[in-house]
Formats: structure tokens, sequence, C-alpha cells
DNA sequence: AAATATATATGATTGAGGCATATATACTGT
DNA sequence: ACAGTATATATGCCTCAATCATATATATTT
């Protein structure tokens, strides 16, 4: 027999497993770098500042994560990396390459259709009752 | 020295690794059966065409997926099935647990705060050029 | 008789995300 | 002077969901 505490803890576990939580930013990540960088140059740490303002809960950004994409992108050719001192702080700056303006618009057409697909949720959700 | 054909295969596989595209179906499984289900029993071959209609490609969908997160929701009690026979066939038909829809309405919550963060990404978009 | 549709299920692999941790410097308050 | 926080980048490890492939069985269509 469960306990009613069981149930609620279920609950609070599987309510944050929903992709569509803030929580989670399932492969959000890079198509939002690639918008903020089509705007001009940036790094890192700005980047992920600039995340927090789309709409991320702050505490669901993994900054490794942040990090690891922005690698993967230039190794792929997306974007493109150099190093700069300001101050005696250094920071690798990215900016983006064509073919990662090429990528962006193909998402911008994807993030698109996904929003479809959403709201065609959202209004199954309105009539019945849930 | 990369040929122009590796750019757009990389580009082509790089396309389809986004998450909003409806090639991918990213943890939209479990919400839109728990929805489906909200509004009356159903079995997973029929639950499979529902998510056709929701706007999933059709080639896009696993049908593996599906039958194993009906098996997940119910597990964990958010649905409970029984064995039915229509003619010689059988179906293991599902329905919505009054748990399951608590999971519901968080996840609707949910949906919609993403949403809100796609709209301000395709309004970002609309102002710069890409 | 063969091919396709209906119906459910599982084994194997992969890859992104999530958590932890490491490094180094700059700034701010006490 | 020292501690604590903010800035800045990075990597190792693990987990879980999705994906691909495959298996089984019956019903219907060609």
């Amino acid at each position: 027999m469960r306990r009613k505490e069981d149930i609620l803890d279920k609950l609070d576990e599987k309510e944050r497993s929903c992709d569509f939580s803030l929580h989670r930013v399932s492969r959000f990540i890079q198509p939002s770098l690639l918008l903020f960088l089509s705007r001009g140059q940036s790094y890192g740490y700005e980047l992920i500042d600039k995340l927090k303002r789309l709409g991320f809960h702050e505490e669901s950004i993994d900054v490794g994560a942040v990090y690891r994409n922005l690698r993967k992108l230039e190794k792929e050719g997306f974007v493109e990396s150099t190093w700069y001192m300001k101050g005696a702080r250094k920071k690798r700056v990215y900016k983006i390459t064509p073919q990662g303006r090429a990528l962006l618009r193909i998402w911008v057409e994807r993030v698109k259709e996904r929003k479809k697909a959403l709201d065609k949720f959202i209004s199954l959700c309105q009539g019945g009752d849930l």
C-alpha cells in the first residue's frame, strides 16, 4: 500500500521530468546561442546571462552545458572563436559563421513548427475537463 | 579543406538534431498520451494515430517508444490498463487515473510556459537579420 | 500465397543534459 | 589583510530518454 507522501513525491519528481518545464532545457541551448550570436559577437558568460533573460530558470542553466555546446558548434563550423583581453581578464569571444546563419534559419522554422504543435496541444486542453 | 558537400551534409544532420523539429519528439510523448487519455480510454495503436494528428511527422514516431512510455506511466500509477478483445484481436486499453489527471494539469502549465519561451525566441528572430 | 495492416513489446546503442568539480583572476566588504 | 563572492572557462562521470532494430502474432487485402 502506497502512502500519500509517496504519491506526492512521485508527482513532484514527474513534474520536473517534463521537457517543457523551463527547468529542462532539452536541445534549446544551441538554437538560442546561435540566435544571440546572429545579433553580434559574445562570450560564454555573457551568453549565459542572455539565456536567463530568454526565460530559462536561473538555477536550471548548466554553465558546463553552455560552454560545451559552444565548443561543439565551433568544431562543426557554425561559430568561430578568438581570445580577447578585457583588462587582465580573458574571454573566448564567439561569432557566427555563414553556415551558422544557414543553420539558424532552418532551426527557426523548426521552432515555429514546434510552437504550432504546442498551440494545438494547449487548445485541446481548453476544451475537455482535465 | 572541406568540400561543399560535407558542409551540406553537416547542415542536414544538424538540422535534424534540433529538438524543436517534429522529427524529434523529446519528452512530448508522455504529456500527449495523458492528454488523449484524459478525454477517454484508448490503446497504443490508436494513440499512435492520435499523435500523428497532433502534428508529429509520421516517420518520426517510434512505436516502441509509445508502448514503453505507456507501460512506464502505468508503473508509476498515472494510467491503468486492461486487456480487451475486439473480435479475435486483443488490445491493452489504458485509462487515466486521478494522479494522472493531477500530473496532466501540472504539465499543461509547463507547456504554456515553454510556449512563452518559444514565442520570445520567435519574436527575437523577427527583429534582427538572420 | 504473399504482402500489408493491426497490435504489442523488448534489446542495444547513443547522445544530451545534469551534477560535480577544477582552475584562475577580479572585485567587494569587513 | 583576508574572506567571500563574481567573473570566466572547462572537463569527467553518470543517467535517462529517444532511437534503431527486431521479435511475435493475428487479420485483412491483393
